[in-house]
RNA sequence: GGCCCCAUCGUCUAGUGGUUAGGACAUCACUCUUUCAAGGUGGAGACACGGGUUCGAGUCCCGUUGGGGCCA
């Protein structure tokens, strides 16, 4: 199976699940999934100081809410410590590798005294020059040392899945470090050693690292081992262009499923933000997905992430659904909201399901429920400002108390009969149907929209139908 | 500061030398409706700029500008 297609994700646990981390796994998921190759998770915890489960469960939850499975791992880079340094040690030996014994510290004022001057600043390889005596110095007095890598003066070039031909000339690429003197080696080093050992045949990342990847192409020529293709995908932007971050609101894939959108609605609008079948298609499925996706057709510029347009679409989704699905979906939101308690969702499971169908379209989110259909549960819901203004008035409540009497005698008590009621009486009064109907939703719901009034206050009940509006009415009399 | 990446409507994109530059979200108008949405119809809205190459450039090359990223 030489040919057998490998990918990998390498998240490293920071307690947050990203949006980029969740598009960058998509596409190497679709990418393994189209090609029958096998998808290898990998948490690259070496550098977080203490990375609890709970952060790898970030991770995972993350992936399985997106539907994204995984064929191996998770592995650990913190439990491959000694790998590493069995790759840098070979790399000491060839003399591709040597040690450094400058003060970190030191260096990095010397960088930083650079920048200000507004010059370039590198390693100047000073302790790749030390005497064997001035070395065995620093080694006796237990002066930390570090491993860098010694960049040969070649330029590298290799070509882009996505971008094309990159190229890097050997100084512009400074020694870098592979082993920090604690033994932990740095990104590029267990990177490159992780993608070998786990065979994996291409490598698809954020554009972040492109940078890195010459100096991972020099790592593997060094160890004399195969170059992996590679596909750097670019970013993902917020508002204000700059690389989406904790600070956009955008950032938590989880943020998402907290406010009720659908992990298929996710799915769809980012494999969209960098890619495209090529038509017009939009809504797809994750069949469709997979069967389509093609990283040449990876667009290399970065995309801004537009909330709105990924609100549109978990709308369409949600309209989409059957009432059952629809129900069964909402009910950890309407718990969650105190609309109803679990025993009433399923005494009340036809009642419920009949809000659902109604609701369905006006719902962007599960999360809308509470301000969309609130009055369907609870009875302290809000009256809308502007509502208040135009209907509270002598003339409205008027006709309103008038129609009391009427709506008490509605049976049996169906959207049918109560329509019937209104015109009726709208008739008898010489009015328009809707100088009844308009107040009387908003007597009854609080707002000046919603789904048909009658089928709604069929739903509603009649009993609590008379009582919102009887308070509505004696609420105007006491003003 | 150095290096790298990028550049089509406000946003996501289609476009691979000849198009009235297409679609989607958002926006505006109209329509439908008991209302709000949704839907339908229509409108406005883009090839950053400057040089080349070519009979002909959104498309190829170079530069400028702008944006972004990386620099244990």
């Amino acid at each position: 199976m030489k040919d057998e297609v490998r990918v990998r994700i390498a998240p490293s646990p920071t307690g947050f699940f990203h949006m980029g981390s969740a598009r960058t796994a998509l596409y190497n998921w679709f990418f393994a999934r189209h090609n029958n190759g096998k998808f290898v998770l990998r948490v690259e915890d070496t550098d977080v100081v203490r990375s609890s489960a709970q952060m790898i469960d970030v991770i995972l939850d993350g992936l399985k809410w997106l539907g994204i499975d995984w064929d191996e791992g998770p592995f650990f880079q913190s439990e491959r410590i000694s790998v590493y340094q069995k790759y840098v040690q070979i790399l000491i030996d060839k003399g591709c590798a040597y040690y450094c014994y400058c003060n970190p510290n030191d260096l990095e004022q010397e960088r930083q005294a650079a920048y200000k001057r507004k010059e370039d600043w590198q390693y100047d390889r000073r302790c790749l020059g030390l005497s064997e005596s001035r070395r065995q110095e620093k080694e006796e007095q237990k002066v930390p040392r570090v491993v860098r890598f010694l960049v040969p003066d070649e330029p590298v070039s290799y070509c882009d899945l996505v971008h094309g031909e990159i190229k890097r000339e050997a100084k512009d690429i400074e020694d870098l470090i592979i082993l920090r003197s604690n033994g932990v080696p740095t990104y590029n080093l267990a990177c490159v050693v992780d993608d070998h050992e786990m065979n994996i045949s291409h490598v698809i990342r954020a554009v972040d690292h492109i940078t890195n990847t010459p100096k991972q192409i020099l790592l593997l020529n060094a160890l004399a081992l195969p170059v992996p293709k590679y596909a750097h995908l670019p970013l993902i932007l917020g508002e204000d262009k700059s690389k989406l971050s904790k600070r956009h609101g955008a950032a938590s894939l989880m943020e998402y499923r907290k406010q009720g959108y659908l992990p298929e609605a996710v799915l769809n609008y980012l494999a969209l933000l960098g890619w495209s079948p090529g038509n017009d298609q939009e809504m797809m499925s994750i069949e469709t997905l997979i069967k389509e996706f093609d990283l040449g057709r990876i667009n290399p510029s970065n995309a801004v992430f537009d909330g709105q347009k990924l609100e549109w679409m978990n709308g369409q989704y949600i309209y989409a659904m059957s009432d059952e699905e629809l129900c069964e979906r909402l009910t950890p939101f309407i718990l969650e909201f105190g609309l109803l308690k679990r025993d009433e969702i399923l005494a009340r499971r036809t009642w419920l399901l009949k809000v659902c169908g109604l609701i369905k379209l006006r719902l962007k989110t599960f999360a809308d429920i509470k301000d969309v259909a609130g009055y369907f549960f609870v009875e302290d819901f809000e009256y809308e400002d502007d509502g208040v203004k135009k209907h509270c008035n002598a003339e409205t409540i008027e006709i309103l108390e008038g129609f009391l009497s009427h709506l008490d005698t509605v049976k049996p008590y169906d959207a049918q009969a109560i329509e019937q009621a209104v015109r009726n009486y709208a008739q008898a009064g010489g009015i328009k149907a809707g100088r009844i109907i308009h107040p009387l939703r908003f007597s009854v719901t609080g707002k000046q929209g919603g789904p048909g009034l009658f089928e709604t206050m069929e739903l509603v009940g009649k009993e609590k139908c008379l009582k919102r509006m009887r308070r509505f009415v004696d609420g105007f009399k006491k003003e």
